[in-house]
DNA sequence: GCCGGCGATACTTCGCCGGTATGGAGGCAG
DNA sequence: CTGCCTCCATACCGGCGAAGTATCGCCGGC
């Protein structure tokens, strides 16, 4: 069965009449009418009574009405979800981002994502950066964003590029004699209680602390040690100590805590957005298009690495 | 689009690979490949990547697959419904009938016909002879069963055979004077308080009374009118007086009560089976099929009305 | 009883699907 | 690096079948 036969009898239902049906369809009466017995034959059910008042579809004939216009509708709408796909308006994009990416771009980017292409279903796995490499590498994620660029096998056919920069401040809380300090130097930090982030990827931070502290790790590895950097400053907020983390904690203001520089400032790893470029998906050419747009500096160093055209 | 393109691509992103696909549809590989660039170039969207890997939807294909899929299984199911709906394993039955019905012929006839066509949904009004006719005639019914042979406008172009035969019963309450007799003589219900139904198709009971008391209608006149033969039962069982109502009544035995002949004995109007001939549903024809099996008599009427072979 | 409308049938035409042959691109082995 | 192989795309041709034209059979109405 084909869906001519479908079509030609939806409009015989509908005109109740061969010839009137085969005008509409734009072919001769004649065809319509072997159409209709071929489809009668290969049904083994006799669909329309021709009467004297017109032509009606029998009990079978509504039944197969009823499959055939659902049939014709899902291939009309095959058609169009095809094309919406293809535009990125529908899909999915699976993001594998660390935690502390949720500090500064994710919120803006996922936010104008979310209302531009409101048809596109966010997949969201907050992971280190190792694991949501292998994933991207794997194929099991579309896009990924990570501190430092993607390391590990396969992570050379990746696209990578730095979602801004980043260094090392310090969060203490309101009634800490540091409090109302611009900036903190490095002996001041020796004598305090430390607080940093653990978890995969604390080496960024830790690397940047020793760097910092140099041959002097005893203040780090009394530390306290928390989840993340929320933990970090709900802790300071307490007054326990004082908090060290990206410089990206600044983007979420919150009472009882006041954010330091620490001297000499320190550069962290970066946050990285990284994708496979072999299959982008039209999802993931859209989110790209919204960071494009969000942050020049990326969408720079995007037209750098695939052409201005992408 | 035709429902070839959807075979196809299925087989495509089944297969992942063009040759072995269209080995697998039986046809050669570059037909494949012109259909796939057709589908592409109809959709607008690259439905497939051909990588040195194998052949994969993109997002834009599985979208287009999943309705392709959806649209496929409609159509397979359009003939299969059509099958069934032609030989009566699904529709529908409308059908009108007197509530008296409901004592002997209909319980039977319907509690196996519902077992036999599972599938079919049985729509049941009932409603007085007059008004079943009509709406069968307007096509709003399938089939009725009245009292008496169809009669109104259009009632000639309609088939219809007696299912049994009846006559006048009284029922009386257990604790009754008569409850121990066989039979009733006239002169003996003359003297009681009748029961008899109301409602349109009264004057068939009524008749047949009027008939037996003769010209002594003052019984009649004083008697308990009751909607429906049920109820009459009930009042006979409270011994109220003498119920008066079809032999049929005698198919539903009620405790408390007891039936009797009344003599002389006197007809009634019969149970009809009246259905349109020119537009006879597979349903209608499965439930035709049932009463005649079930009753050998009105199978016998219905071979003589349609022919053995209907 | 003739005419007109409607669907079915017979036969022809032509478009398109499918087949064969071949091309081109990319990976792999020697 | 070159030749080969795999795989998909392109080109061209033949045949099936869908569509067109002409006509018939049937039924109802004027």
């Amino acid at each position: 069965m084909e869906a001519r036969h479908l079509r030609y009898a939806l409009a015989l239902a509908e005109h109740g009449h061969f010839g009137r049906a085969a005008r509409a369809l734009g072919i001769a009466q004649p065809p319509l009418s072997k159409q209709i017995a071929d489809l009668e034959r290969e049904t083994g059910a006799r669909l329309f009574d021709r009467t004297r008042q017109g032509v009606f579809p029998t009990p079978a004939g509504e039944a197969f009405l009823a499959r055939a216009r659902r049939a014709l509708d899902e291939m009309a709408a095959a058609t169009v979800d095809a094309g919406r796909a293809a535009r990125g308006e529908t899909g999915r994009l699976r993001l594998g981002f660390v935690a502390s990416a949720l500090l500064d771009p994710l919120p803006d980017v996922l936010g104008r994502f979310g209302r531009e292409r409101p048809g596109v279903r966010l997949e969201l796995h907050e992971m280190a950066s190792r694991r949501s490499t292998a994933a991207l590498v794997a194929g099991e994620l579309d896009v990924t964003v990570t501190l430092g660029p993607p390391r590990g096998a396969g992570a050379e056919r990746l696209v990578s590029v730095p979602v801004g920069h980043d260094h090392l401040i310090a969060v203490v809380g309101s009634a800490h004699p540091y409090a109302g300090q611009a900036s903190i130097g490095v002996d001041q930090l020796r004598r305090q209680q430390l607080i940093v982030a653990a978890g995969e990827d604390e080496p960024a931070v830790v690397i940047g602390l020793r760097t910092l502290l140099g041959e002097d790790v005893a203040a780090l590895d009394g530390a306290t040690v928390a989840r993340d950097v929320h933990t970090i400053m709900g802790l300071a907020a307490c007054g326990i100590g004082v908090g060290l983390g990206p410089s990206r904690m600044r983007s979420v203001p919150r009472p009882g805590v006041r954010f330091c520089e620490v001297t000499p400032r320190t550069a962290l790893p970066d946050l990285v957005l990284s994708f496979a470029d072999r299959d982008r998906s039209p999802a993931l050419g859209a989110f790209l298009d919204t960071v494009r747009r969000n942050c020049p500096d990326v969408g720079a160093a995007l037209d750098l690495r695939l052409g201005p055209a992408c």
